[in-house]
DNA sequence: GGCCAGGGTAGAA
DNA sequence: TTCTACCATGGC
C-alpha cells in the first residue's frame, strides 16, 4: 500500500483494502457521514475528511499521525485476507468488503456507544451517539467533539433518555461514572484480552458480545469474534452449524479464524447484512 | 400491530 | 451455574 503521509493530509494511492463505504458501514463506528463528493468521519475529538478520486484517497484532517493510525494503515489486509479465505463463502464475503479495515477508534467512545448498541439497531445508535455529542461534546468548528470522560460522568439518566438509550439510560449513567472515577480506559489498555474481557465484563452494561467488540474495535484485539443475531444467522445458514448458543458459536469461529478472528467476523458481519439471502 | 435491531440484567430455579 | 422475563424505541 502506497501512502504519502503530510501533516494535515494523507494521500492513499491504492484503492485496494480502502473504501470509506465498507470502512465506515460494516458497524464499527457510528459517527460518520458519506456524501457524493467526500466523507467525513469524527473520533474523539478529531475530524477528518476522506475525498476519493482517480482510485486514490485524500484523507484531509487535523492529525496525520491520529488518522494514519485510526485507519490502521501500518496493517496489510492482504495478508490476513489469505489466511482467512478458507472456503468459498469467506471468498465472497472478503470479495464484497474488500475495503474494509478495522479502526483503531476511540476507546472511550467505543464503550459508550456499544453499550448503547444492545438490542438495538445501526440508524438508533448513531442517533444517539450524534446526539450526546451535540449536546455535551465541544463545538469544533464544524463539528462536535465526544464528550469528555468527566462531562458525561455528570450526565443523569434523563440525558441518556433524551438521547433515546431507552432502557440502557440507567446503565450508561452508572458505567460513565465508572469509568471516569476509576481511569479505566487507562488500565484496559495495557492488559491482553483475556484480563481486558474480565475488567470489561464489570461494566453495566457490557456482556460478552458488546465487551466482544469494544476489544475488536476499541483496542484492536483481533483474537475475539463478536456474535450477534447476523452472526448467529450467517453460522446456521451458511456454515451449517447446529450449535445455539452465542458462547460455543464464537469458540467454532475463534478455531476457525485465530488471531485473525475480528477480521474475518467483520467481512461476514457485513456481507450477511447487506446481502441477507445467501 | 407484531416483529426486529451489532443483548444485558436481575431474579428464579 | 443456567434459564427466563423484561427492558425502550423507531422502522417496517
Amino acid at each position: 500500500m502506497e501512502i504519502i503521509k503530510e501533516k494535515n493530509k494523507i494521500t492513499i494511492l491504492s484503492a485496494d483494502s480502502f473504501d470509506v463505504r465498507d470502512i465506515f458501514n460494516c458497524g464499527q463506528i457510528f459517527r460518520y457521514n458519506i456524501f457524493d463528493t467526500y466523507s467525513r468521519v469524527l473520533s474523539s475529538n478529531h475530524c477528518a475528511d476522506i475525498i476519493e478520486e482517480n482510485g486514490k484517497n485524500i484523507i484531509i484532517c487535523d492529525d496525520s499521525d491520529y488518522f494514519y493510525n485510526f485507519f490502521d494503515l501500518d496493517t496489510d489486509y492482504s495478508k490476513i485476507k489469505k489466511v482467512i479465505n478458507i472456503n468459498p463463502l469467506m471468498d465472497s464475503a472478503i470479495n464484497h468488503g474488500q475495503g474494509i479495515r478495522i479502526l483503531n477508534n476511540d476507546l472511550y467512545e467505543i464503550i459508550i456507544s456499544f453499550i448503547i448498541s444492545s438490542n438495538n439497531n445501526i440508524g438508533r445508535i448513531k442517533k444517539s451517539v450524534e446526539f450526546i455529542s451535540r449536546n455535551l461534546g465541544v463545538k469544533m468548528g464544524a463539528y462536535y467533539s465526544f464528550p469528555t470522560q468527566k462531562i458525561l460522568a455528570d450526565a443523569d439518566e434523563a440525558f441518556f433518555k433524551a438521547a433515546g438509550c431507552g432502557y440502557r439510560s440507567r446503565f450508561l449513567v452508572y458505567t460513565a461514572r465508572q469509568i471516569f472515577c476509576n481511569d479505566i480506559c487507562n488500565q484496559l489498555k495495557s492488559l491482553d484480552t483475556p484480563s481486558a474481557t474480565k475488567q470489561l465484563l464489570k461494566l453495566m452494561g457490557v456482556g460478552a458480545k458488546v465487551a466482544d467488540c469494544i476489544l475488536l474495535f476499541g483496542l484492536h484485539k483481533t483474537d475475539v469474534f463478536p456474535v450477534d443475531v447476523w452472526i448467529k444467522r450467517v453460522y446456521s445458514q451458511n456454515f451449517g452449524g447446529k450449535l445455539k448458543e452465542a458462547k460455543a458459536i464464537r469458540e467454532f469461529f475463534i478455531n476457525l479464524f485465530g488471531q485473525y478472528s475480528g477480521y474475518a467476523q467483520q467481512y461476514l458481519f457485513y456481507y450477511k447484512r447487506d446481502i441477507k439471502d445467501i
